[in-house]
RNA sequence: GGCCCCGUCGUCUAGUGGCCUAGGACUCUGGCUUCUCAAGCCAGCUACGAGGGUUCGAAUCCCUUCGGGGCUACCA
C-alpha cells in the first residue's frame, strides 16, 4: 500500500519529545523546524510529551523541556500549560485512550496476545543471529488455540499485545527523501502494550497523531524505520490513507568529529548554552543552518525571517556536524546587533550571577555606560563579567601574569609621567585623557603607543587585555585611576 | 548479518544537465587598520568518495562499488 502526502487540511505539526534527559541540540533542531513549519504555513504547533516510559521520563525533565522551549521562543499553540482542544498532551494522562484502541485492535484481530517471555524471545533472536536470518519476532503466538492460551494463563503468564503485520509492504512518501518502501518480511509483529498493561511508543504515537489531527510529522531520521509500524496502526484505526499525516525525517545533528553528539564534542544540553551566554536567537539561527538553508548565500536570519523562509523542500537529507565555532561567530553577530537596552537586559543577569555587582543604582548606571564599549568585543555574554570586573572590584590588584610587564624601568617612568600629567586634569573624560597621555608619552617621550598605553592599561585595568583604555579610565573615574597608577609605582 | 537512509572545501552549505576553470559562511593562514583585545577590510589555502555508463555537454540522470549512519526492545 502507499500513502499520498497531499492534503488541504489546516496544517498541524507536533513536537513530541520523550524527556529522558535535558533537551539537547538535536531535539531542539527538530523542535525549531516543527515550529518554523507550523508558523510558515499558518498552522498549529502542538507540543506533546511522550512519557509512556515512566521509568525513564521524570517530571523534572518534563519541566525542563517546557522551560527550554519557552526560553528559545518556540511558543506552542497546544500542549502543556496552554491546553488545547485535543488534550491532555501528556501521554501518561491518556492511558485509557490507548487501552481502548488496543482492545479494539484485539477485537478486530489486528492484534493478538503474545505470551512469550523476554527470555524466550531473546533465545529466538539468538538463534536467528546464529542462523544468519533477519532477527525479529517469529509469530509464535499469532494463532494460538484456546487450549494453548488456557495453558499459558494457567502458568500465570501475563501477555503483551502484539500488532499483526500482514503480508506485503509499506510505501510512503517522505517529504525529504521521496518514496521509501519497507517489505513486511523485515517488519516483524510489534508490541503495542506491555504485559503490565502500559502502552508503548508504537501505539501511543500513532493514536495521538490521529486523535490530535496531526497533518505533518517532522522528526528525527532515527524514526524512519518505525514509520511502517505507525502506518499499520493508522490502518487498524480505520484511517483513510489520504488522512495519514505526511512524514519528513530530518537528518541527524552529529558531534564535532565522529558520530553521535556527546558531552565530549560540544555540550549537548541547551541549558548549558544558556548559562554559557548564548542568545536563544543565535542558537536558533545556527541550528536552522543545520540541514536547512535559506539559499542565496544567506546565513543570518531572524526568528521572523525563519518562519517566512522555512520550507521542508529546502531541508536536505544528509547529516550535519555541530560546529561550536560557527555558533560562537553567529552569537557574536547577534550580540552586536542588539540595541543598547536589549544588551543591558541580557547582560545584567550575568553580572549579578557572577557577583560583579549587587545591583545598586550607581552600579547599574555605570554598567549602562560601560556596556557599549564592550558590546563588539565579545562572542558570548559570559565574557562580560571578566571584562568589566575592573570597574567594580573592591580590592584591586594587577593580574599576576601582567605584573612583570610593568616592573621594568621604562614602564615605571611611563607610569610616573602619566600620574604627573593626569593629576591636574580638571575635565576628566576619554578625550582629555587621551590628549594628555599622547602629548606626554608619545610626543615628549617618543614612545610607541602600544608600549606607553600598554603600561597604563595594566596599571589601571589590571590586565594587558581590556576595553579601550581612555574610555575605561573615564568610567573608572579620576581618583581611582590615579590611585591605581600610583599604587603600581 | 539483514533492512533502510545518506555522501560538494576541515565544518555548515549554494548548486535540480550548459551561468561551475564550483559560489557563500565558519575555521585556519597572511596582510591592512589600530592604545591591548575584539570588530572591520583585503588576500590565500582547501571540495563534487571511487569506477563505469547516458549525453554534444554531468556536481547535477542511471548502475556498481567504497565509506558513514540508523533500525533490527515489553526504549523512543
Amino acid at each position: 500500500m502507499s500513502t499520498n502526502a497531499t492534503s488541504s487540511k489546516p496544517v498541524r505539526v507536533r513536537f513530541a519529545p520523550s524527556p529522558t534527559g535535558d533537551l539537547h541540540v538535536g531535539n531542539i533542531r527538530t523542535a525549531l523546524f516543527d515550529w518554523a513549519y507550523a508558523r510558515h504555513t499558518g498552522g498549529a504547533f502542538i507540543f506533546r510529551i511522550e512519557d509512556t516510559d515512566r521509568e525513564r521520563v521524570t517530571d523534572e525533565y518534563i519541566a525542563a523541556a517546557i522551560d527550554t522551549l519557552r526560553w528559545l521562543g518556540l511558543g506552542w499553540d497546544e500542549g502543556p500549560e496552554v491546553g488545547g482542544e485535543f488534550g491532555p498532551y501528556l501521554q501518561s494522562q491518556r492511558l485509557d485512550i490507548y487501552a481502548e484502541w488496543a482492545q479494539k485492535f484485539l477485537d478486530q484481530k489486528d492484534a493478538y496476545h503474545c505470551y512469550c517471555s523476554s527470555e524466550e524471545l531473546e533465545a529466538v533472536r539468538e538463534a536467528q543471529r546464529a542462523a544468519n536470518v533477519a532477527p525479529g519476532y517469529n509469530g509464535h503466538c499469532r494463532d494460538l488455540t484456546s487450549e494453548q492460551i488456557a495453558a499459558y494463563q494457567a502458568e500465570g503468564r501475563k501477555p503483551v499485545v502484539r500488532m499483526r503485520m500482514p503480508e506485503g509492504s509499506t510505501t510512503f512518501t517522505d517529504l525529504i527523501r521521496g518514496d521509501v518502501s519497507f517489505d513486511h518480511n523485515f517488519v516483524p509483529d510489534f508490541v503495542l502494550v506491555r504485559a503490565d498493561g502500559s502502552p508503548l511508543y508504537t501505539l501511543a504515537v500513532a493514536v495521538d497523531d490521529v486523535m490530535m489531527k496531526v497533518t505533518h510529522v517532522l522528526r528525527g531520521e532515527d524514526l524512519l524505520s518505525s514509520t511502517p509500524r505507525q502506518i499499520r496502526v493508522y490502518q487498524a484505526m480505520g484511517v483513510a490513507p489520504e488522512d495519514f499525516p505526511a512524514f519528513a525525517h530530518l537528518p541527524f545533528v552529529m558531534g564535532q568529529d565522529n558520530a553521535k553528539l556527546s558531552k565530549r564534542n560540544g555540550e549537548v544540553s541547551i541549558a548549558w548554552y544558556r548559562d554559557a551566554g548564548y542568545l536563544p536567537e543565535a542558537i536558533c539561527n545556527y541550528l536552522a543552518l543545520l540541514g536547512w538553508s535559506p539559499g542565496e548565500d544567506r546565513e543570518e536570519v531572524t526568528m521572523k525571517e525563519l518562519t517566512e523562509l522555512f520550507t521542508v523542500e529546502r531541508v536536505h537529507s544528509s547529516p550535519a556536524r555541530f560546529d561550536m565555532k560557527k555558533l560562537e561567530a553567529i552569537n557574536g553577530d547577534k550580540i552586536r546587533a542588539l540595541s543598547a537596552e536589549e544588551f543591558f537586559n541580557r547582560a545584567l543577569p550575568f553580572l549579578t550571577r557572577a557577583e560583579i555587582i549587587s545591583g545598586t543604582e550607581a552600579e547599574i548606571a555605570l554598567v549602562k555606560q560601560a556596556l557599549p564599549i564592550i558590546q563588539e568585543r565579545i562572542a558570548t555574554l559570559s565574557e562580560i563579567p571578566p571584562m568589566l570586573k575592573f570597574l567594580f572590584v573592591k580590592e584591586f590588584a594587577v593580574d599576576a601574569d601582567s605584573l612583570p610587564k610593568i616592573a621594568d624601568e621604562q614602564s615605571r617612568k611611563v607610569l610616573a609621567t602619566a600620574l604627573e600629567r593626569l593629576t591636574p586634569l580638571t575635565d576628566w573624560n576619554h578625550s582629555s585623557i587621551e590628549t594628555a597621555l599622547r602629548s606626554a608619552l608619545i610626543e615628549e617621550m617618543g614612545l610607541k603607543p602600544r608600549i606607553a598605553f600598554g603600561a597604563v592599561r595594566i596599571a589601571v585595568t589590571g590586565s594587558h587585555i581590556s576595553p579601550p583604555l581612555f574610555e575605561s579610565m573615564e568610567l573608572l573615574g579620576q581618583s581611582a585611576s590615579l590611585a591605581r597608577i600610583s599604587a603600581s609605582l
